[in-house]
DNA sequence: GCTTTTTGTGTCGCGTGCGATATAATGCCT
DNA sequence: AGGCATTATATCGCACGCGACACAAAAAGC
């Protein structure tokens, strides 16, 4: 049947390209000792320190059950603490350490190399690319 | 720093659609008690049964030991048979069963009911995200 | 105030993905 | 033919993702 040939179908590529991008990823992230997930989270951090789980969560449409796991193991590696919000004892604060915060240095570079394995794309395509992709995460949300 | 914005990354928004696409897949592979890599699989199959392990995992761009426990559970179902190759030994065969091959029929509606949770693409706009994507899976393999 | 509902986080179970490694069958080389 | 490299599959360990469920704190309803 047509439709149900895996070169028709739209979500394979998506799921393919992930799992290759993540893998390019990999050898920069093996040097700072952490996971895609994991790098993800650091993203969300660096640019705004101390989020409850939920906002880290949200940010990354994950769930709480996936990250709260992440977090433990980030924090047995000393990149962040978690500790309860004072006014809501409920919520988790998540916070840089010290390590974490220095790890926005070691990774400063990692975009422009995962750009370099890209470069048959120009700029504008890959701008291009962006706004559909950030439309189809609207309209599937 | 700039290049070390979530929103500014191309890979945050390829790791999100995909689980996005596969949540919207969810309720439809439900109703076939398969879940979204099991339906990748059934779909090589539909196209070309009697497979060895390795060229389905090489279609999905996966590797052995992520298809073997995954077709494992597949044969449980009675969805497929593995059976080792007669003029090569190493080889296993991959075949859809009367089951297998039975619900093709029952994903048939799978596609156009994705493609309804979609209706802000046009068809030409698919189109092109298709071939942009399948260029960067040439170019990230 | 007290009950009910909602919210934020967490545990558990299961199915991927994948690196590292094991094992057997085949191919190759001399 | 014998020895070595290659190939095809599989096992193991670990980190996600997520559905189902548990629990406590806060908010809402009366």
């Amino acid at each position: 049947m047509e439709q149900l040939k895996l070169d028709n179908q739209l979500c394979f590529p998506f799921y393919s390209v992930s799992r290759m991008i993540i893998r390019k990823y990999q050898p920069f992230l093996d040097e700072l000792e952490i996971t895609y997930p994991q790098y993800l989270v650091l993203l969300v951090l660096w640019e705004n320190d101390a989020m409850p789980v939920n906002d880290i969560a949200k940010r990354l449409f994950l769930q709480t059950n996936t990250v709260t796991p992440l977090l433990k193991r980030m924090e047995s590696q000393a990149i962040i603490t978690r500790a309860k919000a004072t006014d809501d004892e409920r919520k988790v604060i998540v916070q840089l350490t010290d390590k974490g915060k220095g790890m926005e240095q070691l990774a400063a570079e990692i975009p422009f190399k995962l750009a370099e394995t890209m470069n048959n794309f120009s700029a504008d395509e890959l701008k291009a690319l962006h706004s559909t992709l950030y439309r189809l995460i609207d309209e599937l949300r």
